[in-house]
DNA sequence: GGCATGACGCAGT
DNA sequence: CACTGCGCCATGC
């Protein structure tokens, strides 16, 4: 699998995540299942930060449910007007993830 | 090949 | 809770 394919295959499974839920960063690594332990998450990461203009974007968290660093405002608002259960300034993961 | 870097995760404090 | 430190390893120099 080369690093392209890898990207498609993140992108694709984020598209799908439904409005309202969320995956994290490490979820969405574990459900492609390409990598694996726990730098597959950071992998994710870069990833969505790299190419993630053309996705729900907002719906990738980290397992905590707290927002990617610089956009935590427009992520945050976007969630919001979704449904997505917040917890102050964090998703309440328990409730909102997304299992495919 | 070595070295720094990173939209992470988790245990410890 | 929040914050810190460390492991992890693909990627780009």
């Amino acid at each position: 699998m080369t690093p392209q394919e890898y990207v498609e295959e993140v992108l694709s499974l984020v598209e799908r995540i439904p409005a309202g839920k969320v995956m994290s960063y490490g979820a969405v690594a574990d459900a492609l299942a390409d990598r694996t332990g726990r730098n597959s998450a950071r992998q994710v990461g870069n990833i969505m930060s790299r190419h993630g203009g053309g996705v729900p974007w907002h719906r990738v968290v980290t397992s905590s449910g707290r927002m990617p660093p610089g956009h935590e405002q427009e992520a945050r608002q976007r969630l919001l007007s979704e449904g997505v259960p917040l917890k102050g300034d964090h998703v309440d993961m328990s409730r909102a993830l997304w299992r495919p």
